[in-house]
DNA sequence: ACCAACATGACATAAGTT
DNA sequence: AACTTATGTCATGTTGGT
């Protein structure tokens, strides 16, 4: 019997069918470990309400699991959780416990490596098959901290491919706690240079002038979607003018966490304001103006969706060595261009970017800076649900295959701050994902073909 | 216990458009 | 003037990590 016989009569005595056995050994390999295919058939299971074959999946699919049944699912994940008794404290997967929903953020929140960071806090160990290797290279991102469950989900998705998870605060100003999946190597790497101010003070020195003593911030938290107005930002004014100096601790607190809140600086007496557009464009590594000509509330919200340049780039710097010649991108959700942008600050040359991207006014800010900078070849396309496979297979022909598939799918039902419709993974927007995924397995299986 | 989090929806008001 | 679209304000609860 053979190998591949043996497992799947594992499998089947476990009472999965056949045809899950097969395919969890066609995702995994036959090499793969008994709990590595259970894993997967269960990931299989859960990802398997989704019938993306037809590129029907639209957002109205899933308002049913709103209400009642979202709570239904939170209630059971909460048994769940305490039925298994997890500790939270181990990482392994195991049989006799369903540790599906188990993704450790790690702390220091630094990825596999960084620069100017001792090697003995260097964690390089990552398995990655052969066969999951590029070309193509992929890249995905979203935010680290989703509902549990979720990183592990994408995870599967993604050939198992352990997510590298890392807080920008180590690299610039401001904190963003974003994972990323790729298949890039992650030896040699390098920083842009120069340099990107790694303090409020070093990015913006005149605040210091108004900056009280007791507001003790050196960093900013996430750059995010939305902004303060004048109206917070006049009742801090007015709290403060009718304080004493020092103010007392009650009025310190609240002005604190609206600072923190809000990312406030200080410029002038009992005077704090929101960073401009143009100083986050700054702090996320983009070329000033980057976004200017869209009003104030869109370039926030474009943003506040955006890669961390410096971030990116640092990952993406293994790829300059080994195509001198340019490469070809296949971009899904580009949003302002944050991966463009980094490839271009590497001095990487686009042949031909393939970019997929719903919102008009990202559009335009996007393909502004590709006129002025570039003199490949700009494709755009809508949305991700209207790429077909056949699409994706007749560019594949055209320009010789994609180099890299990069992008990072809809937040919005993961992310922390949102209130209303944490609906995790199969939510309204961040069920775009298994187009992310649709699309890259149409891109490796043409580029097999060829 | 505390803190931070690529947010959303309802609503009012402002600013364009026809 | 009537209508559409953009912008601003406000209130809103949970989750996971530390």
């Amino acid at each position: 019997m053979s190998e591949k016989d043996e497992k799947i009569n594992s499998l089947v005595d476990m009472r999965f069918s056949e045809d899950e056995a097969n395919m969890a050994i066609i995702r995994c390999g036959v090499d793969g470990d008994l709990f590595v295919l259970v894993d997967s058939i269960s990931a299989s299971r859960v990802a398997g309400n989704l019938d993306l074959s037809n590129h029907q999946v639209t957002g109205r699919c899933f308002d049913s699991l709103e209400g009642e049944r979202k709570q239904r699912l939170v209630e059971e994940r909460k048994k769940k959780r305490k039925r298994c008794g997890c500790t939270g404290q181990s990482n392994q997967p195991s049989l006799d416990c369903n540790h599906d929903e188990q993704m450790l953020l790690p702390n220091p929140m630094v990825g596999f490596n960084l620069p100017n960071y001792s090697p003995s806090s260097v964690r390089v160990t990552r398995t990655i098959l052969e066969q999951d290797m590029g070309p193509p290279y992929f890249y995905y991102e979203n935010v680290a901290r989703a509902l549990t469950g979720v990183w592990a989900t994408i995870s599967r998705s993604l050939y198992d491919i352990q997510p590298e998870f890392v807080d920008s605060k180590h690299l610039c100003a401001a904190a963003r706690k974003r994972g990323y999946i790729h298949n890039l190597p992650i030896e040699n790497r390098a920083p842009l240079l120069p340099s990107p101010p790694m303090t409020i003070f070093e990015a913006f020195p005149r605040y210091k002038k108004w900056w009280p003593s007791w507001d003790q911030r050196t960093q900013f938290n996430c750059l995010l979607t939305g902004v303060a107005g004048p109206t917070l930002t006049g009742k801090i004014g007015r709290a403060l003018a009718s304080a004493g100096t020092p103010p007392s601790q009650s009025i310190q607190k609240y002005v604190i966490d609206q600072c923190k809140r809000y990312n406030l600086v200080w410029v002038g007496k009992n005077k704090v304001a929101r960073l401009e557009p143009q100083e986050i464009e700054y702090l996320l590594g983009f070329p000033k103006d980057h976004t200017r000509g869209l009003g104030d509330t869109n370039r926030y919200k474009s943003l506040g969706n955006s890669f961390h340049v410096d971030t990116v780039a640092y990952h993406l710097s293994v790829l300059k060595g080994m195509f001198p010649n340019g490469v070809n991108v296949l971009s899904l959700f580009t949003g302002i261009g944050g991966g463009e942008v980094a490839l271009h600050r590497l001095g990487m040359n686009m042949r031909t970017v393939v970019s997929v991207e719903i919102d008009k006014a990202s559009k335009r800010i996007f393909r502004d800076w590709w006129n002025q900078t570039q003199t490949g070849t700009l494709i755009e396309i809508d949305d991700v649900k209207s790429l077909t496979d056949d699409q994706v297979a007749t560019y594949v022909t055209t320009f010789g295959g994609f180099d890299l598939v990069i992008g990072g799918s809809p937040c919005n039902n993961l992310a922390g701050c949102n209130r209303s419709s944490r609906h995790g993974l199969e939510g309204k927007q961040s069920v775009l994902f298994h187009h992310y995924v649709r699309i890259l397995n149409a891109v490796k299986s043409a580029m097999a073909r060829k």
